[in-house]
DNA sequence: AATGTCACTTCAAATTTTGAAGTGACTGGA
DNA sequence: TCCAGTCACTTCAAAATTTGAAGTGACATT
């Protein structure tokens, strides 16, 4: 199966990978919530070729996750903005951050820190329940299967 | 740059990107946290190619995100477990698989459902300030450099 | 007139992925 | 004992993607 078809399967986990699921298109997303919007800044800052950066925002665009915008006539210049729905991916964002921040810390503490406007404190957010609140780890839930999302499992199984 | 450069950056963000940050990597996440332990149901439910499978366990093995371990000597069968550092990942597959639910929705509802153990309900876990508890989107905090990673990414601009 | 900026595109070479097939160590059944 | 089957992979060539460098066009600035 090529990477591809993830866009037919049934979970939203698979169709949501096949459209942000690469280093690149994440690294795009981290420094446009870091503020990044032109083209050359995108560029330097995740440090990826043109031709790539080019492709990629092509397939956002596509999705609907950023929009381009002209900010100037003369010259004829372009940025590119997050919609809700690329607004939407900053938990994905955040929690590569975590991880990162827990996992890789070299020494100095988080290159970047998080600071909540609501309460002013420096947070590092995590999982919670939507219904009661409480911080969730791995351990914390059990997850069950549509059919739809079981009988493909299942066909998949008996290959 | 290189994809693999991404290891050398300061930001724990591109280094989490290094090495989780691929499609058939967070497939393979996203099984394991529904319990697939061995090679061949990862293949089959993940869908991937053999050769990219192990390819891919070996680089997840050598970063200690998961553990391979005999379960039987004769015949020879070994699985796969996340370890600590595996499992700490799940709000990375859990936020894919929320951003999925919300803006890739086809018909009858989620295709994987969450239930709380704590609380019993239905859960669509979310992120939450560490600090204060409420839950946060993109627009709730301000983020700020590390001195590092502020040269790092000043450099970049100059380039 | 020359240089610089921005937002890209083009191209060949290197690397990675795909898809199919094969391997080795066994188990279980006829 | 022979044969099929399972599991956990490896090997290989062909296809696709990425990299790195260079180029382009429309302007603005000096």
């Amino acid at each position: 199966m090529s990477r591809s078809d993830l866009a037919r399967k049934v979970c939203g986990v698979s169709r949501t990978i096949e459209i942000v699921g690469d280093a690149w298109t994440l690294m795009i997303l981290r420094d446009m919530f870091l503020g990044a919007r032109r083209f050359d800044d995108l560029q330097r800052q995740t440090g990826c070729s043109p031709h790539l950066l080019s492709r990629r925002l092509k397939r956002l665009e596509a999705e609907q996750i950023v929009e381009r915008r002209a900010y100037s006539d003369r010259p004829p210049r372009h940025e590119y903005r997050l919609t809700e729905r690329g607004r939407d991916l900053w938990p994905v964002v955040v929690a590569l951050k975590s991880w990162g921040d827990r996992w890789l810390e070299g020494s100095g503490g988080a290159p970047i820190v998080l600071t909540h406007r609501g309460c002013g404190q420096v947070t590092q957010p995590r999982m919670c329940c939507s219904e009661c609140g409480e911080p969730m780890d791995a351990r914390a839930s059990v997850p069950s299967l549509s059919p739809a999302m079981a009988r493909e499992r299942d066909a998949a199984s008996h290959k």
